[in-house]
DNA sequence: TGATTATATAATTATTTACTTATTAATAAA
DNA sequence: TTTATTAATAAGTAAATAATTATATAATCA
């Protein structure tokens, strides 16, 4: 595959508010599924495909401690995901909103 | 829409392959259609449906010259995608083969 | 004027995509 | 061991997308 055509694939999995949104909030910290579906709103499975296609994609990595997975950036190599990353507002408030609802989920 | 959603967006129309190259090829100079159709090698509808794409979501512009219409980037606004474009590999030598068959098209 | 060239638009098609619902697997807790 | 909890997978569906083919518009030129 070429190199735009990699790059491509890259902006194409960003190119989805879902999946954006997901980035940015690894961007605070790292976050299990139940955290992030929790947040979005939407279906486990639904949250569940889009991290396999970023995990496939080489953006996150996973980490399964107890019956959690936790999903965190790998962008490191990719200077111009930090300058997206940049642009996006801050999720500080939907994390912070997570810790306050403690017994929900992953507590 | 969101701030994430208009950057998802933007991010959503650079995730193409053909989409990426003509704003890796506008970033050299301004090309009009039949040139852009030259180098990616695709049909001419084709390459108008992605400029139309490209312009309504205000990553180029046009200006109509003689029974040409050549287009432009209006990318400024936007610093995320001058990292982006740094990313790409230069697209010089196609720019050039396009000079060395003058009599082609938009000569 | 009629022919040619450049571009846009319309309609169609095939593929991809995001999402839902249902089910499974794995861990932990009662 | 039964019951919850967390997450992944499978199957199905509806919508979006990229590309093709055909046609229309507009400018230039003979």
């Amino acid at each position: 595959m070429s190199q735009i055509e990699e790059i491509a694939d890259v902006l194409k999995l960003l190119g989805d508010k879902n999946r954006l949104t997901i980035v940015a909030l690894l961007n605070e910290k790292e976050l299990c599924v139940c955290e992030i579906v929790d947040i979005l709103h939407t279906s486990q499975p639904n949250i569940s495909q889009h991290m396999r296609k970023l995990k496939d994609g080489g953006l996150v990595k996973e980490a399964k401690r107890g019956q959690w997975v936790y999903y965190s950036l790998t962008v490191q190599d990719k200077p111009y995901i930090a300058e997206i990353l940049k642009q996006l507002p801050s999720q500080k408030v939907k994390i912070n909103q997570l810790v306050c609802e403690e017994n929900e989920c992953c507590s």
